[in-house]
DNA sequence: CTAATCATTTAGGCTAGCCTAAAATAGTGA
DNA sequence: TCACTATTTTAGGCTAGCCTAAATGATTAG
């Protein structure tokens, strides 16, 4: 009867575990359930189950979690999932600037490295970087405090007439995605003119650039807010 | 009766221990024992063991191995292993020349990255620093085919009379040892005036600098060469 | 209110990589 | 050559994190 589990709490997997709660709980943090989870994580409901019992039942729980009802960061766990996504961003934010990658690219390899940085590694990078607000899909950075100024935009599918945005930010977990709006010159503090139809949305960068018809469902992975 | 065991091959635990067997191998690639690996990774005799029957047993296998007599790398797994070391030191010379990290500090962070890093970061760190061929501790950095040049060069441990040397490099697992050294302004590439005395080395870097009396046991982690 | 459906948990298994203790082998020197 | 010692391997166990299948709980439609 191993009631008060001994569980090792610093791996890869378990802070995925907790981005992704952060992630689907939403600005208001919601509980998750298990099955969104599941998907987010691409593993089996059942692994999540059994994981959120353990991080649930640790001495010091990264999760409040009761049956059949999902899943709440802890105090603790936010401030981890913070601190991942600290790290996730600025990663992105240096292999973009400094390395030059390729904003469809910078995801994934931050994806790994964000988990295997120490704290001085963060410090050097966010340094070198003059200690930035935003990552280069248009995210926040979290402050070292876990600190993260609310974002006041709205996604692009939420658009209700035609009009000029200025685009805020772009998924990072669709390379293809990116890749297809950096060609039309849709990225993060452009100008946007938006058309709607009935099945897709017609976007124009600046002048120079082609209109994009974008399918309604790819259009919750760009952000927008108001031209001021 | 599993024969043909399907070993994942890709792991962190799997590039140490090759690490490890090219590092214990030497120049002249001499077998390698169980002990001296379980010594050298931190684990028990018999968790090599396991390891190496699994490195040996694998469709392509990374190492030569038999019963009682040691371990070799095969061409496959001294191909890995020198793409793991050029991965090391590469992040070394990042860590250092980019990211600004003392010296002492480099080995452990790039122990970690190493593993996780992609074809793609290394290029790219590689260019940023204008494919460097020696590391910050002034070890040889493999090319991208795994070519590395012999070093010319002796274990201060070896000298025979007093002399001047030039430091060719410096181990980067005793970080307490890196930090003496730097403050005695002896790196690689330094003149070095060495005098031997019964239970010490003394040396002399730059006028400047203060004499270090070195215990021999420390004097195998420096490499020397002559002054042309 | 009940039955079908859907979500979630439980139970039982698997692999990787470590461990300890016991057994086997190799090496050495009397 | 034979016994003693040191090295190495075998055997058996453990945890983390996954899996599938079966059981259970919650939800909803009639
Ligand atoms: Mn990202
Ligand atoms: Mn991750
Ligand atoms: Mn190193
Ligand atoms: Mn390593």
């Amino acid at each position: 009867m191993p009631s008060n589990r001994q569980v090792n709490i610093n791996t890869e997997s378990v802070d995925n575990y907790l981005k992704a709660i952060l992630a689907l709980g939403g600005p208001e943090e919601q509980s998750v359930s298990s099955t969104a989870l599941a998907q987010r994580l691409g593993v089996a409901p059942a692994s999540v189950t059994n994981m959120l019992q353990k991080l649930a039942s640790a001495r010091s729980p990264f999760v409040e979690y009761e049956k059949h009802r999902g899943v709440r960061l802890s105090p603790e766990g936010k401030r981890r999932a913070l601190e991942v996504l600290r790290h996730h961003r600025l990663i992105e934010t240096f292999l973009y600037e400094i390395l030059d990658f390729p904003i469809e690219e910078v995801h994934d390899e931050a994806e790994r490295l964000e988990h295997f940085i120490l704290e001085r590694f963060e410090e050097r990078i966010a340094a070198k970087l003059g200690h930035p607000k935003i990552d280069p899909h248009g995210h926040c950075i979290p402050a070292l405090d876990g600190r993260m100024s609310k974002q006041d935009s709205a996604p692009l599918i939420d658009v209700e007439k035609d009009g000029e945005f200025v685009v805020d930010s772009i998924s990072d977990r669709d390379a293809k995605l990116l890749k297809t709006l950096k060609a039309h010159s849709i990225t993060p503090g452009a100008h946007l003119r938006v058309t709607k139809s009935p099945h897709e949305l017609v976007l124009r960068a600046g002048k120079g650039s082609k209109p994009l018809h974008l399918a309604l469902s790819a259009a919750g992975a760009v952000r927008i807010r108001s031209t001021n």
